[in-house]
Order: C-alpha cells, then structure tokens, then sequence
DNA sequence: GACTCAAACTGACCCAGGTTAAGGATTTCC
DNA sequence: GGAAATCCTTAACCTGGGTCAGTTTGAGTC
C-alpha cells in the first residue's frame, strides 16, 4: 500500500473546476442554508483531483494533513485498530462527503481512513479551506454542520452497536445507508447496491463476518435485500426499518431548512 | 422528574460572575488556547445558575434548546434509547465541560442527557455565546475543538464497544476517566473516585449489570481498584492501562501546546 | 435502631454470536 | 480461458456474556 493522502504535500494546484465540487456543495446545501455567494465560493476552492484504487490509505493515525480531501465518488471509511488486532469501522463516508474537516481544528489525525471502492477525490489544501471559513461564517457554521451529524451518528452507531442485536443493528445500518444515499442522489428507489464486503460490514458492526452472513440470509428470507451474485442490494427500506427500529431524526435532515 | 432544562426559557440572567465560570475556561484551555481578552470575554458571559438533583433531565430528544448547560460540579451523561428500551450512555461529561454546544448549530436535539450526581449547571443564554463566537473567532475555535474531542472519545468508545471484551472494555473506561480527571483538576494522584452505579456502567459499556460486577471483581483481584463499602475507586492507572490497551492519543491533550 | 429502598452481589442456567475449518462461487488478471 | 485471489457460505462446536431469581449490604430517614 503507498504513501497515505494525510502525508502528502501538494504540487500544481490546478486552477478551480466548480462542476466536479457540485457533489460536494449538494451534501452541505442537504445539511444547512447557504447564500449563492457562499456556494460560488465553495465552488471556487482551489484542489488537486487524485483518483485512489480500493483499499488505498487515505489518513494515518498520528499524521498532520495538510490538505481536506472531499469524496467526490466512491466510498470510504474511518477506522481504528484495537490491541488484538480486532478493526471497528467508526464511520462511512459517502459521494459528496468531505473527509477530514477535523484537521482544520486539531493536529494530530486520531484514526486510519481508507478507500473502500476505487475513489476520486478532491483535495484541497488546508489553508485556502482556514481562510474561507474565516472570511464567510457561513461556510464555518457548514463546516461545523457537517462535523456535528457525523458525531450524532456516530452515536447511533455506539447504540447500535451496544443495544441491539444481530438482525436489527444490520437493518439498522442498511436503512442508514438507503437514507443517506437517497438525500444526496435525490432518487426515491429502494434498490440501491451496498458496496460492502461482509467482512467489513462486520467491522462496522461489531460483529464476525460469519454472524453476518448468516444475518443477512435472515433478512433476505424477510424480503428486505436481495444478493445477486457477490453483490448486494437493498430492496424493500420499509421492511428494514421495521427490523430495526430506525427512526431518522439523528440524521438532522430538517437542519437546512 | 420535573421538566428537563432544554425546556426551559431564562428570567432574571444575573450579572456575570467569572469565578464561577473559571473550570470552564480551565477546561477549554486544556484544549486549545486563547488570548487573555478572550479568556475575559469567556468568564464574563451571563448566565444563571442551576443546582439539580442527580437523575434530573438535562436535555430531551427532539427539543430545541434555548440556553447551553455548562457542568460547574458533578457529572453527566448523554444517553440513547432503543426500542426495547435498552439505554446506551453514549457520553459522560465530567465538571467543567460544556453539555450542548452542539445546540448553537443544529435545530433539534438527538439524544437525551441526565445529571449522574447533584449538579451544578450555569445556564448560558444561547444568543450571548453565539454573538461571542461570532466575534471572536479563537473562541468559535475553542467551541470545535471541544466538539471534536468529545467526537473522537466517541470513536473510541465505539471501538471499546465494539470489539474489545469486557475486563479490557471495563479497564478502558476508567483509564480514560481518571486521564479525563487528571486533565481538569490537575493532581496526579492514581485514586480517584468513580461515582457511577454498576447499571450505569453497563450502559456505558454496552454490558449487563451482572457481567460489570464480575468483571469489577476480576479487575479488583487484579488491584487496579478498590471497592470500600459501595463506592468504586481506581487504584493502579498504569495496571487498568495494560489490562485495557489504552493509549491516550484519542484525547488530544497535545492540541491545546 | 428499625424501616425502606436502591444498589450490590451470587449462582444456575442458557443462548447469541464467536471460532474453526472446510469447500464453493465470483471476479480479476495474465 | 486458466490461474489466482478474494469473497461467500456452511456446518459443528464452543464460550462470553445474558437471563433469571434470588439474597445481602449499605445509606438514608424518622
């Protein structure tokens, strides 16, 4: 595995290329208001594109970053890395997500992130980010926005995790997945493929890949998800929240209006 | 239980006394640091205070917030509840933390929070501390970096939760709280007092009652605490710590140098 | 110093999910 | 299109921690 992206410096910055953020303003227009002002200038942030394969490092615990990479497709994940080995995947991260907003605030990066498909992303160097924030307190309070529904669900996660069991917790995750793709592609299908390996579904579980496999042949019995070959697809997201007792309220969708 | 205080609306928000506030500023100076005016400014904010018995109603899910709580004496814990009723304590704050910055940025409240012990709460008008962190950028500053330090305690209560078993998921735990200690009342000493039920202990750790009373019996044969009548103490920080695989990195305690 | 009530403790039993160890199916890559 | 790798699947067995059903020990309170 090479160099991960939070030990890189950046080099040529190219000029801004406002479509490929469109994704990434999207995402923060779903979580709070903002002025066209405020959205030109988010669009006009300077970045370098880098496309990563599956499994590439994206942070490192202990590292500085020196620029904020933000999704822009593909998937990634943060996680940590107990004594005996044992992986908890702590959060998911989606198309549109920024990925380390918390570096602008602290210094040192308290967990791993990888890429969990090929990704590309676009960094942006650290301080053209400080210095709109500073400039537009809008942008600061999106910023803030974002950083504070990640931790709400990663509460939902500490409760999921500690209180419900197999069945649930799985239908609990998949149901959060379901929502949180349909808000930023604004599509209403319950078919939606969840990238996911069983292996690292049972990580961000907190549960083995074996339990897993034998919980997701449960919930596709109850009609929930369909698997078609390797891949797997939700399909009925009614059933699942009714497996999991979901209810979206800390997800704060209704924060930006 | 009377009505909790994320229901509530101010009268008579007494003069400015920074004595009191002091263990606030101390706390938020151990994570980052701010000029002399701002740390006046901070201790001249108005605000009443609060005295509640333990078990009072703090915050409740769904409300929206008027006035943020800041933990003068005693401790405190968020919590979530699923639908079998099982409850997760999903963070515990100990004095001088500030309990719901997360109110001056998002609408509606995701979790509930209650007073462990007797409380003493001084009540910030929300209005007051925005236009401080609106003019202050340091201060606004201070307020993320809290955010994000209690974010990632969560992250790793998550994988505490989530992969390690329970005499090291238990050792974690205290590890943190006496680290936790230490930071905000300065002594060094290894004994410290843990003044929360074995039940609310399960539900922090995601464990039965019944399992965190014999694995606080192996962790007592162990001498990394004491139990004198029904009061818990830690005894051996540097024994919990090997039992628990803990490192301190999470806490950020380098941010504030 | 008895009465009350919450919290702590204990033992017997049980089960959800872990462990181990295969084999089988897809995908990827020469 | 064959080899290699990765991922999925299943079965048999095991155990950490849950459940149930008590008893005991404080700590207030009058």
């Amino acid at each position: 595995m090479s160099e991960p992206i939070s030990r890189m410096t950046m080099h040529n910055v190219g000029g801004a290329d406002g479509g490929r953020l469109d994704i990434f303003l999207r995402k923060l227009l779903g979580q709070c208001r903002l002025s066209t002002i405020d959205q030109q200038h988010l669009l006009a942030l300077p970045f370098q594109l880098r496309d990563l394969p599956a499994q590439a490092s994206i942070l490192h615990e202990g590292d500085s970053a020196r620029v904020c990479p933000i999704l822009l497709s593909g998937f990634a994940y943060r996680y940590k890395i107990a004594a005996d080995g044992g992986r908890q995947i702590v959060s998911l991260r989606i198309p549109g997500d920024p990925l380390d907003f918390q570096s602008l605030y602290l210094q040192t990066i308290d967990h791993h992130m990888q890429a969990l498909t090929p990704v590309s992303l676009a960094l942006v160097p650290l301080p053209a980010l400080e210095q709109l924030a500073e400039a537009r307190p809008s942008i600061a309070r999106a910023i803030l926005v974002d950083i504070l529904i990640e931790a709400s669900i990663g509460r939902e996660w500490q409760l999921n995790i500690g209180r419900r069991h197999a069945l649930p917790r799985l239908a609990h995750f998949l149901c959060e997945f379901v929502y949180r793709m349909q808000l930023i592609f604004a599509h209403s299908s319950d078919e939606i493929e969840v990238p996911i390996t069983q292996e690292q579904l049972a990580d961000i579980l907190g549960l083995t890949p074996v339990h897993v496999n034998r919980t997701l042949k449960t919930i596709e019995q109850a009609g929930a998800v369909v698997r078609k070959g390797r891949r797997l697809y939700t399909r009925d997201v009614a059933a699942l929240a009714q497996l999991a007792d979901f209810t979206p309220l800390y997800l704060h969708r209704d924060n930006a209006n």
